[in-house]
DNA sequence: AAAATACGTTACCAATGGTAACGTATGAAT
DNA sequence: ATTCATACGTTACCATTGGTAACGTATTTT
């Protein structure tokens, strides 16, 4: 019958859409500009028609890919790479060094006012959220994986929330990060120290 | 001499400044609209015209005042009273009441974009830092001081940095409200729970 | 009375995110 | 080869909004 072959053709993957197809390198090349914009002026320097004029494309092409400009953003964010995984055999000092990391990637790029503004953006989008929160998720997996080797070496009581460990460590460097000072290296291991006696067996 | 009595005169406080003085009512109306409206429609929802329209009173006289709508927000957000006072005499349960009613305050007010969007702005015009920062610390301030007394009660490590503490408690909180899910009252106890044991004399 | 400042009114401006319309290019299906 | 559907650029917009300028009137000090 027509309708049993249809069936079995619509499961083919990629569905063959009809029309011209996008060209992938027009989204490279707007993530990329993008990515370079950011990392020169900040999410503050950030402005539609520059990423369109430097990607050499038009802004409704822009947003045909993208609904808005917080969308574009965080497509861009999901190109970059996720921390390195460290695993030095000791939490403290897993810790450290992934802290250590995270600072010196925010301080490459302005990643506080870009985290900020993406804060507000997700309240006033709702969509927005489906989007960061994973991102986010994914970048605290490094420090979960850190606690979970914890664990097995029995350096961390078992029953510990491993997520919520993780902000222990992320939140307080986020907070100085958007107010009051920086985090010196003095205090990330302050900081560690802290989070390390938090959650170590009784 | 003229020049001493002169110079006299300009310690008097305050110098008595001619022309027409600011009526202090405007002053009120104008914080009091920024708060009603911020109250109801988040930062997101804070149009300067809207303020003016409400407390009154013309844009011109607003931007007098002050010198963009950030300054204003948190000149606004500066008349607001503190966290009460908590002292139950033990430091858990203070730690959870405190973090309870500032959820609480968190969600009368959209305060997550509030803050972030605050955040955003500090970044930009340098400027806040110097009214926002103190007005952070002084919130903090309810954290250390129930720190400190759990400190003169022995519950606490004396050698522990009690801000960086507070940071402790307060730092994962904001960074749900900003991403990923809110606080519950269990995640509460949880986060408390390894917040005593982070800082408790070994 | 003169000088200085506050305030309202009105009218702006610049920046910027986002769209509409239309013509041309490019591919798939028939 | 023709048709259909979509991508893309160009151009021209629009609405919103934070912030100012100019000017006249009201208030206060000196």
């Amino acid at each position: 019958m027509v309708a049993a072959k249809k069936g079995l053709e619509v499961r083919k993957s990629p569905p063959s859409p009809v029309g011209r197809p996008r060209d992938p390198e027009v989204d490279q090349a707007i993530i990329a500009a993008t990515l370079e914009i950011i990392a020169e002026g900040g999410y503050e320097g950030l402005r539609v028609a520059d990423v369109a004029k430097r990607a050499g494309v038009s802004k409704p092409t822009m947003y045909r890919r993208w609904p808005s400009k917080t969308d574009l953003v965080i497509a861009a964010l999901q190109t970059t790479p996720p921390l390195d995984r460290v695993d030095t055999g000791s939490l403290r000092t897993d810790l450290v060094a992934l802290l250590t990391q995270f600072l010196s990637v925010a301080e490459s790029a302005p990643l506080a006012g870009l985290l900020a503004a993406l804060a507000v953006e997700r309240q006033r989008m709702p969509h927005l959220a489906d989007v960061l929160d994973p991102f986010v998720v994914e970048r605290n997996r490094a420090f979960v994986q850190v606690f979970q080797r914890a664990v097995a070496r029995g350096e961390v009581d078992p029953d510990s929330d491993l997520s919520l460990a993780a902000s222990l460590v992320a939140g307080p460097v986020l907070l100085r990060m958007f107010f009051g000072g920086g985090t010196d290296p003095e205090t990330v291991e302050r900081l560690v120290e802290m989070a390390v006696r938090s959650i170590e067996p009784r």
